[in-house]
DNA sequence: CACCTTCTACGATATTCGTCGTACGACGCA
DNA sequence: TGCGTCGTACGACGAATATCGTAGAAGGTG
């Protein structure tokens, strides 16, 4: 049974249940904006290798938030979880949507 | 002196101090939201006619976030205030930006 | 086996947010 | 002068949020 009792079932919602209101909580905060951002020039990361400066349980719930709202997927290798941005699924929702963000974002701060 | 002491200043930022995390988290709430979809068809609107189903006093803090992040401007007219989209103001900070998530939120909900 | 790394879950804390009721100031009109 | 309307300021309250420290599970490596 893997990851059964401490790690978490990894919820993912379905691209068709997004909810623009949360996808715009969610970015509306830095560390979850940065961590955006490096997904989508980089495909794939673990976690603790974004350039944030919080604590590793704090990383862990702005992930949460992040998975929850449907703007990231995290999949599991041996010790580590990897991100990747759900761009595919967020464009045939939204389209435009997270590049037009993102680059109001690097407008703002390149 | 007018409106000197229960009636704010209306402080309005300026376009270049616009912070992108402040105008999404404006934005990620339903009555603002719905506000702000509002203004966008219709080019000024008092405060009390707006389709939210929210106390006065609720719809005051509301209208405070939305022209704190500089997405609405106010002006004062006899009792009344007007209310206006700055479409201008935030399309010179960050172009297309409105309009794209005013189009997921059509999207979302038509 | 022991040890290290990675990441999470949980509990605690301080802050922010959305909501409302109440009171009231400013205006317009009779 | 008085009354009704519009919108605000203030205080309150519950819920959500952002943060952290600690403890520990799972995997990798020796």
């Amino acid at each position: 049974m893997p990851r059964s009792q401490r790690r978490a079932a990894l919820v993912h919602p379905d691209a068709r249940d997004y909810d623009l209101l949360d996808v715009l909580h969610a970015l509306a905060d830095r560390t979850r904006m940065t961590i955006v951002r490096t997904l989508r020039t980089d495909p794939e990361r673990a976690c603790g290798t974004f350039p944030v400066d919080v604590a590793p349980s704090t990383l862990t719930h702005h992930f949460r938030v992040l998975r929850e709202a449907g703007l990231i997927h995290q999949r599991e290798e041996g010790n580590r979880r990897w991100t990747t941005l759900r761009l595919a699924d967020l464009d045939g929702r939204f389209p435009g949507l997270l590049d037009s963000i993102l680059a109001a974002d690097k407008r703002a701060a390149p």
